[in-house]
DNA sequence: TGGTAAAAATGGATGATATTGATAAGAAGA
DNA sequence: TCTTCTTATCAATATCATCCATTTTTACCA
């Protein structure tokens, strides 16, 4: 991965919809030159995935809180795995350092609809101990990593 | 926003750069309607923004912390901010309930940038308490809000 | 250093895709 | 029912992406 490779990426990032033809002219590189480039950042799995980022308050998702939990034993990774998939509203699941064994980011529409993601996170089997914190406001939310 | 509207967001959080023939045929609306709401829901601020997903291992970005702080009062709020959109590495930071006061969420290359980014958190005016916790594995990371 | 093979870039042609403008269909309100 | 606004379609044009043959660059080794 060179210096142009970079290029793209942090363009892709910027606008993920930018077309080959304003990659071409801004790096001063030929269309297919950029459009082989592009298709091994995406085989190469350095690209992810394209996605598009909503407005939360838009798409009447308001409310944000942070899930931290642990479990009994470590034996019940895997059905909780499951469930976590399962939860649309569950966007980040972190196994993590400290006091708790897991962290969750949950974005979901409103305090009930969050009782209700709590109440089914608590249900699993092995959960002992859990903590919520309800985020206030977002001062920065970066999407994934970035080039520099 | 009606359920073509709907199904044009879920399949751009999907994949972003899906072409509008391919959003014309699935959704069996011709192109030029396509175009028109997607317009619409760019200019109207639905959408925020379309980014690329990296790879942080193939990018040198190895190690995720999450890093929860305190100031001894809350008139220092702007010059934190300053900093946070300054420093790159820091990809979320929410102002939260609890114990702390702010949540920041870091993606970074090794223990030593983590360990200098930590000095530098630290350093900020006000600041009078910090716990970090390291992410060993991510379960699950998904972008942004989704689109039932 | 010079020669060779592999990788990457270019240019032009072709095919696919997007936009434009004119027009028509459908829904809401007077 | 008529008007108006919105949203759709169609056809034409413009833009964009890909393909393929060729050239240039890079990397490696004698």
């Amino acid at each position: 991965m060179d210096d142009i490779d970079k290029k793209i990426l942090k363009r892709l990032q910027e606008n993920a919809r930018v077309t080959i033809s304003v990659l071409s002219s801004e790096i001063s590189l030929s269309m297919p030159a950029i459009s082989e480039r592009l298709k091994k950042l995406e085989a190469s799995g350095v690209i992810k995935q394209y996605t598009a980022i909503l407005n939360p308050e838009l798409v009447d998702k308001q409310l944000m809180a942070l899930v931290y939990l642990s479990f009994d034993n470590p034996s019940h990774g895997d059905s909780f795995k499951n469930f976590v998939v399962g939860e649309s509203d569950i966007k980040e699941c972190f196994y993590i350092t400290g006091d708790f064994d897991y962290s969750l980011k949950i974005i979901t529409q409103n305090t009930t609809t969050l009782e209700n993601l709590l109440t089914r996170i608590k249900e699993q089997t092995g959960v002992i101990k859990t903590q919520t914190i309800v985020v206030l406001s977002s001062i920065i939310d970066r999407p994934s990593v970035t080039i520099e």
